[in-house]
DNA sequence: GAAATGTCTGCAACCCGGTTGCAAAGTCAG
DNA sequence: CTGACTTTGCAACCGGGTTGCAGACATTTC
């Protein structure tokens, strides 16, 4: 699995170290996308900063992405296998409103209406919220 | 006018104060949805918990919706008129990256996929990030 | 292997949006 | 006018995100 973490690592060319392979390996085995303050609670020592860094890192080599879910804080989960986080590779994001969870909805591409021709679009972030299937019980 | 703003706030029950008035005044000549910060700029000497506070009570009774365009702060706009802020009077909303306002996108109302029967859907936030047309010239 | 270079990490501090407690000012019914 | 309630202003706080800097670590070059 270590390599397997290092694989995916030095496919998007990133050099493995050791706290980018804990950080990523944290993400790949959460259901849900972290965040900043979630990542920091699952180290018992190690600094905000470094952890910010790592995202940035990830996020800049399209590894990660960033899911503004209206929480107060950003949300973290790892792309797909050939994402470059265009339109087009963009999924729904589904937040709970109760256990406060935020899931990718890889299965649901976003689809962009087709805006008048002045419009230029890069990038884009739809959210849903509501009750999660373990919440609703 | 200034019975026009009247008229508007009483048809939502909320008690007419000048400082209301101001308020929704100012949102309803801007374009694009202003933010906490923005509004306050616009007066000389109104304390942003004030401000703060009129957007949570215009929030309540649903006069105006808060947009999260992950710009790092809310943006608010005026509901349609008849709007209860449920999914289906949603529209999406426009963030350009060049001047940084944000624009209900009101012709285009959102439509959210059809998602497992166990997912309870309470409301969503759809932002399209691009250069709007001001900017693209 | 030691020196020099560059990258990564930890700490502290800061910025800024949002939020709250509290007291003063304003509103309104009796 | 008085007392009850609402609204406003001030100050302070909280928490996420971000940055500067110095020390640790890795990597190259001789």
């Amino acid at each position: 699995m270590q390599s397997e973490i290092n694989k995916k690592l030095e496919a998007k060319q990133i050099k493995p170290t050791p706290m980018r392979q804990l950080v990523l390996n944290l993400l790949l085995q959460e259901p849900s996308a972290l965040s900043l303050r979630e990542l920091e609670e699952k180290f018992d020592k190690v600094d905000k900063s470094t952890i910010y860094r790592t995202l940035q890192t990830f996020q800049a080599h399209y590894l990660i992405h960033a899911i503004e879910d209206g929480s107060g804080s950003l949300r973290y989960a790892v792309c797909e296998e050939n994402c470059t986080c265009e339109p087009h590779h963009l999924h729904f994001h589904f937040l709970c409103l109760k256990c406060q969870h935020t899931y990718c909805l890889h299965d649901y591409p976003i689809q962009i209406p087709q805006l008048p021709e002045k419009y230029q679009v890069i990038s884009a972030n739809f959210v849903i919220k509501g009750i999660c299937p373990n919440c609703k019980a």
